[in-house]
DNA sequence: ACGCACCCTGTCCTTGTGGACAATAGCGGA
DNA sequence: TCCGCTATTGTCCACAAGGACAGGGTGCGT
């Protein structure tokens, strides 16, 4: 069993949060959403919440002010005792980290959570094929490469390992060269794309302004 | 460790099958595209596979015919050492089951795979991120509370400075501080955010990994 | 009054980075 | 063959960046 991080189980399903407490040793079962905010202050992050049973109104959950308050503080795990595509996107948009049906096998619950944990996001197979399918109706996107058309290959890989951050004594271990040839590639590349140092070069090859 | 599957691990990259051997206990190195073929045969399903690396020309691996014929029946997980988000919808279009850096820590592609292995998909943050952004447009800042949240107002201003590429002398006169301020806040802003130094800082603001 | 968080500034010091000079070698086109 | 592009490596140097010590000032809640 892994998962030692305590989780938070926010619903007011009782058989729910009874399946939920398999999820990892250290459980947390609270009915209101304004247990985010100790939670986040406790300085926890994992979060799983259903969806449908806080029952506030009409009004959905991510709306809550307790939510919009740590949404971006906390790894929350969305699920849905009927879950579709739109409430989905809906969730995670509002700053939920993973999105599932409510009463998935526990392992897979368990293996989203996991997944969230270690800072990555968890879409269902379902939604995701639906995500790939809309893109690639309409994706008219190119040009993203465009940063790497007057490089040479060499000079390519050197500034895509700048641009996520290694240093020059990385780049040349991973490429096995010189510091000093990094430098030079690195020097051409800046030349060559107009930038003034290898932070402005990340921020070219991911397409920030 | 986990995944008692067998896994095919497909690269002519020496230096990656060597990192990529820790995946699992039972792991099988190939070079070639068609080993696709007997491990499909000999029941197993887990694949690993460098983009790169089997070089076939200036085709796609996914245009391969082993590829084709294997790709329904097998969950292969396909890492680039350049990922670009073209790219990994291309991938996961042609029938890969999970898309990821080829360098990514060990511990996050036995994840993927353990995704993988349990019939879901694997997308990374990044890219899932920009399918979401896609779709909706407007997603607003699902990121950029995340890393603010820690922070307080002032540190917020100079992390968006020196996330856009401004220097420390340039902060300082925008906000009208000395540059060791500056340092001072952005010291703050390092060790909250757990990065090492100003690149990392912009990564995480614009939201790459 | 005291602690605490925030904002501001100071002086060293080490290291990474980028530029300014180089040079050598391979490879393909005119 | 010569020229140009590419890849590689060298040394020296100026500067930015980040850490390691310092502090001082304000406001706020107990």
């Amino acid at each position: 069993m892994r998962i030692p991080e305590p989780i938070l189980i926010l619903t007011d399903d009782d058989l729910l949060a009874e399946r939920w407490k398999a999820l990892a040793p250290a459980v947390i079962r609270a009915r209101e959403v304004e247990a985010l905010d100790t939670w986040h202050k406790a300085g926890h992050r994992l979060v799983v919440t259903d969806l449908s049973r806080p029952r506030i109104g009409s009004k959905t959950l991510w709306t809550e002010a307790a939510w919009l308050r740590n949404a971006g503080g906390l790894a929350i795990l969305a699920a849905s005792s009927r879950p579709d595509d739109d409430e989905g996107l809906a969730a995670l948009k509002a700053g939920a980290c993973g999105y599932c049906h409510s009463h998935a096998p526990i392992d897979t619950l368990r293996q989203a959570l996991e997944v969230i944990e270690s800072g990555e996001l968890w879409v269902g197979r379902a939604l995701l094929s639906r995500l790939l399918r809309l893109v690639d109706t309409r994706l008219p996107r190119a040009g993203l490469a465009d940063w790497a058309t007057p490089l040479t290959e060499r000079e390519r890989e050197v500034a895509h390992h700048a641009a996520i951050g290694e240093s020059n004594p990385g780049i040349a271990d991973a490429l096995g060269i010189t510091e000093r040839t990094v430098k030079a590639h690195l020097k051409a590349v800046f030349e060559k794309l107009q930038v003034a140092d290898r932070l402005q070069l990340a921020l070219r090859v991911h397409g920030v302004r």
